[in-house]
DNA sequence: ATTATCTATAGATCTATAGATAATGC
DNA sequence: ATTATCTATAGATCTATAGATAATGC
């Protein structure tokens, strides 16, 4: 049948599993709530999905490719290392920034289904390869030229994405915690970016 | 009446729970896995805790102090600044390591009931009060000095913070990934550490 | 007497499917 | 004819409690 109307249901169902999902986990939401929030009988979730998990995996498989998409932008132009890795850190940023409870659902996804790790595994680790393997010659070279302090890519990557992502991940609790208004942390979140690339550069000092 | 025996059936719900609860969260875990898993009956699991929800509050408060006393250890002692700094983050560091779940299950906590969020506040905002004073009061010092870039005591927490914790959290995709060993993984974990306070302490420089 | 344990079950979900009915495309 | 939508329900949970029975403490 192929839709026209922009009502589209399987698009409906779509985002409302995908606002649930993000917002109380898998085990949390029931495809009846899917349903009510698409305004759809719950009966058409299976027609379009089959299952709730399968249903899962569609909204997952999509995010995770957003995820790493975005981390092939700035291969392409000429930078300097310190420039590079500014950019690196700043485009992960500005990709959690976009997707703050992605890395709830990724960390759920694991809880939920861990013989599944694999495949994600192969998806992960395919796109941003090529990212990576620049990154990991320029550092390569920067460290033996003694302009960086010895280390291997995997720690610039783990620094700079744990610092990413808590960020995001615990700023229900931040906010809570510290009464803080939206517009404060936005203005934490404005600050701390310029404070991870601070920080991630200062480590790498000789 | 007490029990003497060290069978004792609550401790054994208890642990089961806790087990099961860091494992795979509270959505997906019941009680009936619980009482298997305690080698009892499912309804003992309501006799003794009235409902799943007070259960898991219960291992949640538990685990919440074990969390929060240990950053008081090394409050009394004379210290520089940098030591301080650097027992902070390796008592910290040493805590999330003797419990890699727990955050996943606050995170989860959070999801669950997003309500309790106030009750968890006090309780994390109380005890390490003192610590982190301290803490402030030296940093601001340090900085007014000139001998630490200007910086306030929550950008400090929480890059340790994101650092120490991430790598845990994370570890099962890490581990997955790069396809290493438990021993290859303990390694990094060391490294890591080491690591944690370096990139930390280079970011303190003015 | 009191406390701990068990069996049984009510009542509330929730996922998934069967089968009827309505809407669309050719 | 094919696809989308709806109603109804089977079947599998799962939490919580009622009520009977066993074990302990005095």
């Amino acid at each position: 049948m192929e839709q026209k109307k922009d009502h589209d249901t399987e698009r409906m169902i779509l985002d409302a599993a995908e606002r649930l999902f993000l917002e109380k986990g898998f085990a949390m939401t029931s495809t009846i709530e899917i349903a009510k929030e698409a305004n759809c009988n719950q009966a058409l979730v299976h027609y379009y999905f089959r299952s709730k998990e399968n249903l899962f995996q569609s909204i997952f498989e999509k995010k995770i490719k957003i995820l790493v998409s975005n981390f092939e932008e700035n291969s392409q132009k000429e930078l300097t290392f310190e420039e590079r890795v500014t950019q690196t850190i700043e485009s992960h940023f500005e990709m959690v920034r976009a997707n703050p409870r992605l890395p709830f659902l990724i960390f759920n996804e694991l809880i939920t289904n861990p013989s599944r790790l694999n495949s994600l595994k192969e998806k992960i680790i395919e796109l941003p390869k090529a990212v990576l393997i620049l990154l990991q010659n320029e550092l390569r070279k920067e460290v033996e030229a003694g302009r960086v302090h010895p280390m291997e890519i995997t720690d610039l990557i783990l620094s700079i994405i744990s610092l990413n992502v808590m960020l995001f991940l615990t700023s229900p609790i931040w906010k809570t915690i510290t009464g803080m208004s939206d517009e404060d942390f936005e203005a934490l979140v404005e600050h701390r970016k310029k404070e991870h690339v601070r920080i991630i550069l200062a480590s790498l000092k000789p």
